[in-house]
DNA sequence: TGTACATCAGTGAACGCGCGTTCACTGATGTAC
DNA sequence: TGTACATCAGTGAACGCGCGTTCACTGATGTAC
């Protein structure tokens, strides 16, 4: 019967959600090297095998919360953008910022999971690919909105572009999908992994005594930053 | 006789470094949590218990790796900075920059290990915060010198500064120790993160199809920074 | 609707491994008189 | 210069632990006729 079938599969997919939220648990006081499938299993209750009816090996059980994590704050980056006006151009970037930034702080390994010191002797599979690139994805949306509306300021001519940058820049373009500036694609790149260093400086401790966990130097950092794109 | 103290010591010294440099090669290879005092002793030839003699822990080791990472790439700042004109703030803020990235992509783990995700439950001691500030101090100079030369635009004004950021600016005004803006010190703080941003950036794998492992790239960057900051 | 069979979830024992750290010890190297 | 003693470096065995993964198995749940 089909439907039981499915109470079947329900039951699987709970079992996975647990297996995940147990894993991340000791993931956020362990760490990303800390993690075993032995105290995984005995926190959901199962014996270590069992968990092999649900993850092949310990590898594909960090890949899932590794798209997980994606999913999560790219999830959150989306929420932020979609909850304001779209011709907001500055509001809607700000606001992205901050939700990836409230995400990282209250999932600090995860974020260094996947922002952070890459696992040795790990490869991520394509699967991660598609995850990775949704905040990406925001971020580009804002500003294309805000070119197709005029609202970003042209600083092209500025500085002057080494021609090789140029080629390097194609994947980018072509990523935005639009008519776009070297110049803006640069600016782009820039806030982009602007966002990101603040974050990790801020949550890995090199901020501590100055301004770390501070919002408001956050936000004016990344208003400056918004700025310079041409926000 | 202080002669053979002196060669016992001398010995022990070679030991201490033949140690470290073993832990250097297993970081590179297996990532700070694969690093082990028995494979370390292994490799040197020792039995793991005589380790002991050297590092009271495999704590202490780790401490001694990043306290020497740090002391690295702080010499090498220090390196391409003093390599500079003085008056060419430009230029040293640039080489810098680069010889900073050079060496964190030739150390890709023990960079990691001080500027990627902090390992859970190691609990850094005062030690490594003299050789932490290394890197801060020559760009600290580099700005200083600039500003004494009248090199620097000055930007003050352009963007309002919140009031409680100059509260929270206070303890980096006085590791800078001279006259500044709070507007300058904002943009070296921004310029610092960038920095550091990019290249984890790059290093962590978020540029993989980009700009990564472009130098070009890299330097067009950094100068915009500069130019941001003010140079 | 009832039965025979196939699929699946979970068990428990085992394999083989590596880890950090302690401890009583043997020699060798240095020190004091 | 020679001897008695103290310090140090390194050994080897042991403790107690946890890990990932495999495998033959028992029941329970689902499927096909």
């Amino acid at each position: 019967m089909a439907t039981a079938t499915s109470v079947r599969a329900r039951v699987r997919a709970e079992l996975v959600d647990e297996i995940k939220s147990a894993a991340r648990r000791q993931l956020a006081s362990e760490g990303a090297s800390g993690l075993s499938l032995r105290a995984v299993a005995r926190e959901v209750g199962l014996v270590s095998s069992a968990v092999y009816r649900y993850f092949p090996s310990r590898d594909d059980l960090l890949t899932a919360l590794i798209i997980d994590a994606y999913n999560a704050v790219g999830l959150a980056a989306e929420a932020a953008d979609a909850s304001c006006r779209q011709s907001d151009i500055e509001k809607r970037w700000m606001a992205t910022c901050r939700a990836i930034r409230k995400w990282s702080a209250a999932n600090l390994q995860e974020y260094g999971l996947v922002y952070g010191t890459p696992v040795p002797e790990y490869r991520a599979p394509e699967d991660t690919i598609g995850p990775a690139t949704r905040v990406t994805a925001v971020l580009i949306g804002i500003i294309r909105d805000g070119l197709e509306l005029g609202l970003i300021a042209d600083h092209s001519g500025e500085e002057p572009i080494p021609r090789v940058i140029r080629a390097e820049l194609a994947p980018v373009r072509e990523f935005f999908g639009g008519t776009v500036s070297d110049d803006l694609l640069i600016r782009s790149l820039v806030a982009w992994t602007h966002l990101f260093g603040a974050i990790s400086f801020e949550l890995f401790g090199h901020r501590v005594g100055t301004v770390a966990s501070s919002d408001v130097f956050f936000d004016h950092e990344m208003r400056r930053i918004g700025h310079f794109v041409g926000f």
